[in-house]
RNA sequence: CGGGGUGUAGCGCAGCCCGGUAGCGCGCCUGCUUUGGGAGCAGGAUGUCAGGAGUUCGAAUCCCCUCACCCCGACCA
């Protein structure tokens, strides 16, 4: 059924803008960015800045009405808070400078400091500090629908990463946690329905918290290869973590002992892993990573085995690693190390030094000697240098062990387009967002936040639903549901007469229909048609009509969608196109 | 912010090295023909060559500055 009040003509292509167009921008490279540029639905403002054309505006407003009634359906209730937000809210809870150059500062006539916001934790605290009193008054749950502004480093990929974005918050308060994790569960499933509903091949990861803040959070994923997340799971149980946060176990054997003596050699020019496996001829697995990193207190080494990746997340979690990360500088390296980054290693080095797990069980390995050209091997822990203390300090890899120790795991790529918080107090404490429990004492709120990346959603969607002639729409998503091609509109009084009345008969029952009744060639609409990516296509004109029929054919993600159309009798085609558009 | 690149007609690009009339394809306009998978023919319109400053008789082209945008890294829905 329409969620639109359109009035009768607005359906018609000739009336309803549409630009297409063969070619897309250079500067598109993602499928999505360029479908969508090429389909109309989006134009380029400015860097991270686009218009939703009426088209695209369609498949925003399809989105955010599934998002609205599931949210409704669980429980939340909608509100709609100020863009501009005052500095003074930000102020107490830190996060005005925290937040830092992403948030989009603005003054106002008076020099007040506002920002536009990038998310509305401070605002919606604010509500609940004054509306909510005592106890019997929670839990509540508030969302809106609302566009975002975040100057991101790097915007990219069209609405993928824009900065301004239309985004689902919700946030939730509570008397205590286990009422908080009633609403983050109901929400969870609310989100598994969403992104049901919209036909999304997805995937909830455990998750990082980020600067949001709190305890317990998921992550929602469309999966794609193009996504800029890569996640862990495992296929024998029901494990997965965003690789930002996966746990890389410890190495199941223990440590060998140690059966070289040290060695120094010498290895000039040698500068990385690569290089220094080769040159040693020996595997990169032999070899250990010294990274100097900032700490709280001056510099700290950091030991990841040499094939292996520092996770910088699990890094600055890392007690003495300052937060947020950041490598040394050379020249501080240097001076911390007396080498440059290349011949650094933890053999007498006068620095907390960390080790990944994966190190901690190595013996006889190979590490910078802390002097230009310098590498040491048949390095042991305990001989040569004190037991480190053992970290998990890695992303894990493809074949690392489940965590859960249920198998093995595999990787993959997602766009990350939900994500669900257990907050806890830190807001409500921040803000002194209190109520009066039953014995009538003042207790912070539990609270819990909800994000729904609504535009990003388009983009993800067509990251998956595509084809070489266009996007391929999930019916829940796509702008029409049914387009009626007439061939020779204007020039055949019964071409126009018949797509006329099955139009006018199919918009009277509520059905989002798109009359193509534009004078332009059946190649050219076919084309827009598919570029467009509407799920269902008749195409009237006088070939088929001299004998009764129109024709149907889906848009279909298969080979054959050049194939034949199926020929409908025109006296059962109100019946056959009620019985497939309510499908 | 660091590294790389691009800016020429609405879109995609050539021209720049080696200074001298600004071009091609698509799109657009007019006419005729066409009309079931992005038509054919004929005619036509469209440029602050990103902006500024310089070198030069002369700059899209060479030099300098600025701006915008894109790509690779750290942030996030």
């Amino acid at each position: 059924m329409s969620v639109f009040i359109l009035d009768f003509s607005t359906m018609r292509a000739s009336q309803f803008f549409i630009s297409t167009t063969k070619e897309a921008p250079s500067e598109a490279e993602l499928v999505s960015h360029r479908l969508m540029l090429r389909a109309g639905l989006i134009k380029r403002l400015g860097s991270g800045l686009y218009t939703w054309m009426p088209l695209g505006l369609r498949v925003l407003r399809r989105v955010e009405a599934v998002v609205r009634e599931e949210m409704n359906r669980a429980g939340a209730i909608e509100l709609l808070m100020p863009a501009v937000q005052p500095a003074e809210l930000w102020e107490e809870t830190g996060r005005w400078a925290q937040f830092g150059p992403q948030m989009l500062k603005i003054k106002d006539r008076h020099q007040r400091d506002y920002c536009f916001g990038p998310t509305h934790e401070e605002v919606i605290t604010d509500i609940a500090r004054r509306e909510i009193k005592i106890y019997r008054q929670l839990p509540l749950n508030f969302y809106q629908i609302q566009m975002k502004f975040r100057d991101e480093i790097r915007p990219r990929f069209g609405v993928m990463r824009a900065r301004e974005f239309l985004m689902k918050d919700a946030y939730s308060f509570h008397a205590n946690k286990q009422s908080l994790a009633v609403t983050y569960q109901t929400m969870y499933d609310a989100y598994t329905r969403i992104f049901t509903r919209l036909g999304l091949t997805f995937r909830a990861v455990a998750a990082d918290t980020g600067t949001i803040g709190g305890s317990g959070s998921h992550e929602f994923h469309v999966l794609a290869e193009s996504g800029e997340d890569l996640l862990a799971y495992c296929p024998n149980s029901d494990y997965a973590a965003n690789v930002e946060l996966a746990e890389a176990v410890a190495p199941a054997t223990p440590r060998a002992a140690p059966v070289q003596t040290m060695q120094s050699v010498a290895t000039p020019g040698v500068k990385t892993i690569d290089e220094l496996a080769a040159f040693l001829k020996i595997n990169v697995n032999q070899t250990v990573k010294t990274l100097i990193v900032e700490g709280t207190d001056g510099p700290v080494a950091l030991l990841v085995r040499g094939d292996q990746t520092l996770n910088e997340i699990k890094a600055e979690k890392i007690e003495g690693v300052k937060s947020p990360f950041a490598f040394a500088s050379e020249a501080t390296v240097r001076t911390a190390t007396g080498a440059a980054p290349g011949s650094v290693g933890p053999v007498g080095l006068q620095l907390p030094v960390f080790a990944d797990r994966a190190v901690a069980a190595m013996s006889d390995f190979v590490c910078g000697a802390n002097a230009d050209g310098q590498h040491i091997t048949g390095v042991n822990f305990g001989r040569d240098l004190p037991e480190p203390v053992a970290v998990d300090l890695r992303n894990v890899i493809a074949g690392d062990p489940s965590p859960d120790g249920k198998g093995v795991l595999k990787l993959c790529r997602g766009i990350e387009v939900g994500h669900v918080f257990q907050l806890g107090n830190k807001y409500s404490q921040e803000m002194d967002a209190t109520y009066l429990d039953e014995a009538g004492k003042s207790k912070a709120m539990e609270m819990g936040c909800y994000g729904i990346g609504v535009s990003r959603i388009v983009a993800a969607a067509i990251e998956q639903h595509h084809d070489d002639k266009g996007i391929i729409w999930p019916k829940s998503m796509a702008p029409f549901l049914l387009v009626i091609v007439a061939i020779g509109y204007g020039k055949s009084e019964l071409v126009k007469t018949t797509a006329d009345k099955l139009y006018a008969e199919l918009f009277a029952l509520g059905f989002d229909v798109l009359l193509d009744d534009r004078d332009e060639r059946p190649g050219i609409m076919f084309a827009d048609a598919e570029l467009i990516g509407i799920p269902h296509r008749i195409t009237v004109g006088e070939r088929g009509l001299k004998d009764g029929i129109i024709e149907y054919q889906p848009r279909l993600a298969k080979p054959d969608q050049s194939g034949e159309a199926q020929k409908i009798d025109l006296t059962a085609a109100m019946e056959f196109l009620t019985g497939i558009l309510e499908h």
